[in-house]
RNA sequence: GCCUCGGUGGUGGAAUUGGUAGACACGCAGGACUUAAAAUCCUGUUCGCCGAAAAAGCGAGUGCGGGUUCGAUUCCCGCCCGAGGCACCA
């Protein structure tokens, strides 16, 4: 009897729908575990190899922990709002929601044939009304709090007027318009509009001016990547800066516990650290110099910078400030207005790219200068695109000799330059070094600069002219597309007032359009739909939300799927908790993480979930690279060379598919057919075969080295398949598909198989007890899988399973109590053929639901072992010694060995070494 | 430039706490079975030296150069290379 896989896996996928093997309860008296894949955007493309393999090790661990005893929450759904839909239905005027379905169909299709264990009733689509109803209504939450900075906590937008009509708000200080300040009767008396105003400046989900990139010819918004030095990548069309109305998040104000939370989590070195940097956050100090201008109201007379570095201080050569400074028109000079202007309109013409890609030192002299506070010198404020007008105060006070960018800057402008830390500073270069002793720096003289920080501080804070301040590189999220396939957001704006709808009014369907071209005034195609836009005396916002809102909180919808009366129990989220283990690729290190951190964090402030942090523990699967084929083409002629021989002629390298090529021969007849400009192509051949090149890269269509699991699927079978990309190395590396390496662990499946059947004899499975050799065999497999699995290292955990049937076909073992136990530890890895062979043995029930079997470690006391005898280190011979040898047997025994005694040439040794269960070592003298 | 991770046979990779480097596979070579093929099985396979061959032996060896240690792929110092992330953030 052969091992049929495709026949008993299609058996098995039928009869666990049938049985509805993989349904999750939310009542259980079993501990619950919950493992999650990050859902994929459902793309035209379909999966390739590559995608499956965080699925497989989630599905794998899912199942292990089911056999433990676990109650396993691993469910599946699609983040099926996003631009490539919309663009799609633009190219070829199908709608979003039908390629959306369309290409979900191809994936269901393609995760189906793998075997995964997903409970399928709980799926989700960001796309679809039920679910999009509660991105909409989270977004109303946000929209209806505010961040108490002294608890540290969202609060609701009622409280914070409270608090204006008791104190104004003075002890809660406006996170946007930083200056705002009022009392109560202002707040009483202010109108019902600049109420709202000020309301909106503190809410989380906030409505605010930001600068897009505007094309007028397209008549749309384009993103940074999307513009080329100042022109639209498309056709060229130029390009202005514009600001636009936009909704944001404000996820600066979460800045510090985003920091703090990834402390109590665990993920790799690498993803906290790429959090961490994007949040940015720096220590330092605002100080505010007095700017030397004659007929200015005291207010503007003081420029505010931001510094890490108040030590060096009494080094400042000269300020600079940001072109979008709000002082630049104020403190430009008559003599200056014509440069600075010309300037400024430089800076404007630059696009951001621009100004990423060619660091150009430039800026210009307004003409002002401010006073040193402890010094009696006046020190010049230039305007230089250098500084970063959303960063710090958008001013600095610029060191040039401890600065490299100060130092390049003043060298330009010929602006001399004050050395405060002596011999570290040397004239050509900057010294950013904070162990120097400063000289030339009044009070702070002779001090480490490290130590002078504090001291300098206390200084400022005393004088009252500088503050202790902490700031952060993160900005508020940009909220708002101006696209059609995204959530709408349930606001109506009335009298410039953005006003929330109720939450009955929820869903705000998105209504169907086929017409996708962008609204007038930069605003999305909605627009385009007035009756649909018009709303009780009022208009809706006609821009949608982006694609990283539906995928801020799909984990909790999960738990709790149909729930119509709310996004997710409180019941359901008491009980599944925190996401135990979440598996996905670092490119969302910053971004879906961050989002879906904070809004965890903002329904915890609010009270709707017991949790603070989202996911516990985080893998990042590596990607799977693509092996290309490559063929070479003699210049100018149909003639391909094989690879041996094309360093002979000129030639060009051409992709061919790979499916047409076998290891590194290519099937000639197959690619003259495959496209017709091939169809009279010519080999020149090593010995009659056609050998392509290689090379790795990303597996994608255009290389033609992409794969569909579907083909290997059908092929080898899905345990195979299975087997394979956990065997292919470390979950989380990076690595090479190949798929002749795939035979090797289809062979182990025939093998195992024959554990079970022979072609010819049938059945040899016995009811014979099996021997203890082959219950030691076992027992070694299972505690090193077991171990493996725990630590994700499925890699080997795979070669353990070979090793084990290795040793069990050697030591002829068929014994049915034996060979059951080893189906429930594959059932997790190779699903199909371990419930085939597990009901084939008539064992009872599912081996889903069998029981991890413990380890029998009285078949694995071992009382000799083998010991490596190591001469200086160096291994030279083995010795089986008793498991309980001391070191005088050990010496006795090493001393008359005949290879060790070789190398004693007579003379005692130095030293032996016996380390119990390791090794020996004999030191010579 | 800064941060993080990595570098081991022809290939993917193993070695979990400093203790037999190269598990398990792929590939390759040779062999068995077969009319043949497929399938299956067996043997060998880090490199070099010595040898007709085998066995045995010797030397080198985990990117490079040092160090600590009886012993280093593993720990420390200094480099080189690769991948990813950030980047005028004061």
């Amino acid at each position: 009897m052969e091992y049929a896989f495709r026949n008993i896996e299609r058996k098995w996928q039928e009869n666990w729908k049938a049985s509805n093997a993989y349904k999750v309860s939310n009542e259980s008296a079993k501990p619950k575990y919950y493992v999650l894949d990050m859902f994929p955007y459902p793309s035209g493309a379909g999966l390739h190899v590559g995608h499956p393999l965080g699925y497989i090790a989630s599905d794998v661990f899912s199942r292990y922990k089911r056999l433990k005893g676990f109650n396993v929450l691993h469910p599946m759904g699609y983040d099926s709002f996003g631009l490539p839909a919309e663009q799609y239905a633009i190219e070829h005027g199908i709608p979003p929601a039908v390629s959306t379905d369309q290409n979900i169909a191809t994936f269901r299709s393609q995760l189906d044939k793998i075997g995964f264990c997903y409970d399928w009733e709980r799926e989700v689509r960001t796309s679809d009304q039920d679910y999009y109803k509660w991105t909409q209504w989270i977004f109303l939450q946000l929209f209806d709090s505010w961040m108490d900075r002294k608890l540290q906590k969202a609060r609701r937008i009622t409280e914070l007027i409270t608090s204006f009509e008791l104190e104004g708000n003075a002890s809660h200080p406006c996170p946007g318009e930083k200056n705002l300040s009022f009392t109560t009767a202002e707040w009483l008396a202010f109108s019902e509009k600049r109420k709202a105003e000020i309301l909106m400046q503190y809410r989380l989900a906030f409505c605010g001016i930001g600068e897009v990139n505007w094309c007028e010819a397209l008549g749309t918004v384009l993103a940074n990547d999307e513009v080329i030095n100042g022109v639209s990548e498309r056709g060229g069309h130029p390009v202005v800066k514009k600001k636009l109305r936009q909704w944001y998040l404000r996820i600066t104000e979460y800045a510090e516990r985003l920091l703090a939370g990834l402390q109590t989590v665990d993920f790799s070195e690498s993803m906290k650290d790429m959090q961490s940097n994007w949040i940015g956050k720096s220590f330092g100090a605002e100080i505010d110099f007095e700017l030397e201008l004659l007929d200015a109201p005291a207010e503007g007379k003081k420029l505010k910078v931001y510094t890490t570095r108040p030590d060096t201080i009494f080094g400042i050569d000269f300020m600079v400030i940001a072109p979008e400074h709000e002082l630049v028109a104020s403190i430009t000079t008559a003599e200056q207005s014509t440069a600075v202007a010309s300037y400024i309109d430089y800076v404007n013409s630059r696009s951001e790219r621009e100004r990423m890609a060619e660091k150009k030192i430039t800026g210009v002299f307004s003409g002002t200068y401010c006073k040193h506070p402890f010094e009696d010198r006046s020190i010049p404020v230039w305007i230089s695109e250098y500084v970063l007008a959303g960063y710090g105060t958008g001013a600095i006070m610029a060191v040039p000799c401890g600065d490299e960018r100060d130092f390049k800057f003043a060298n330009h402008f010929n602006i001399p330059i004050t050395n405060i830390i002596g011999s570290f500073y040397d004239g050509t270069e900057a010294n950013p070094t904070k162990e120097a002793r400063l000289e030339n720096s009044g009070f702070l003289n002779g001090l480490l600069m490290s130590e002078a920080i504090a001291v300098a501080l206390d200084k400022l804070e005393g004088l009252g002219i500088g503050k202790r301040h902490t700031n952060y590189k993160m900005r508020d999220a940009a909220f708002s597309r101006q696209r059609y396939w995204g959530e709408p957001f349930p606001i109506v704006w009335k009298d410039e007032v953005a006003i929330p709808l109720s939450s009955a009014e929820l869903p705000i369907v998105l209504p169907p359009m086929t017409d996708l071209r962008p609204g007038p005034d930069a605003q999305g195609p909605l627009a385009n739909l007035p009756e649909w836009a018009a709303y009780e005396g009022g208009t809706r916002e006609v821009n949608t939300m982006p694609g990283y809102a539906g995928s801020s909180w799909y984990f909790l919808r999960y738990m709790d799927p149909n729930n119509t009366e709310a996004f997710c129990s409180r019941e359901a989220s008491d009980y599944w908790g925190q996401v135990d283990l979440y598996i996905g690729g670092t490119e969302h290190a910053v971004g879906h993480l961050l989002y879906s951190r904070m809004w965890t964090k903002a329904l915890f402030d609010l009270g709707y979930i017991g949790f603070d942090e989202p996911f516990k523990r985080l893998v990042n699967q590596g990607k799977i690279g693509g092996d290309s084929r490559l063929v070479y083409r003699i210049r100018g002629t149909k003639q391909f060379v094989s690879a041996g021989l094309k360093d002979q002629h000129e030639t060009d390298e051409l992709h061919v598919d790979v499916s047409m090529v076998d290891g590194l021969d290519l099937d000639m007849e197959a690619f003259r057919k495959w496209k017709p400009d091939f169809a009279e192509a010519t080999f020149i051949t090593e010995f009659g075969v056609y050998k392509c090149g290689s090379r790795l890269e990303k597996m994608s269509k255009r290389y033609f080295n992409v794969v569909n699991p579907d083909d290997i699927v059908e092929r080898y079978g899905a345990d195979t398949f299975r087997m394979y990309e956990m065997f292919l190395g470390p979950v989380e590396q990076d690595k090479p598909w190949d798929t002749k390496g795939i035979e090797g662990v289809h062979r182990f499946m025939k093998k195992l198989w024959r554990l079970f059947f022979d072609v010819e004899k049938g059945a040899v499975m016995t009811d014979a007890t099996a021997s203890d050799a082959a219950w030691k065999a076992f027992y070694k497999m299972l505690k090193k899988v077991e171990e493996d699995t725990a630590r994700f290292s499925f890699n080997t955990a795979v070669s353990s399973f070979m090793i084990g049937v290795n040793d069990l076909t050697d030591l002829h073992c068929h014994s049915k109590d034996l060979l059951a136990k080893f189906l429930v530890v594959l059932a997790p890895y190779a699903p199909h053929i371990a419930e085939e062979l597990w009901v084939v043995m008539g064992q009872a029930g599912s081996v889903l639901d069998a029981s991890y079997p413990a380890v029998e470690e009285k078949y694995l006391v071992e009382t000799s072992k083998e010991y490596p005898v190591a001469i200086n280190g160096k291994t030279r011979t083995t010795l089986t010694l008793d498991v309980n040898a001391s070191q005088a047997d050990v010496e006795a025994l090493v001393l008359v060995d005949p290879i060790v005694m070789k190398w004693l040439e007579g003379k005692p040794p130095k030293k032996i070494i016996y380390v119990k269960n390791k090794m020996i070592n004999v030191v010579l003298g």
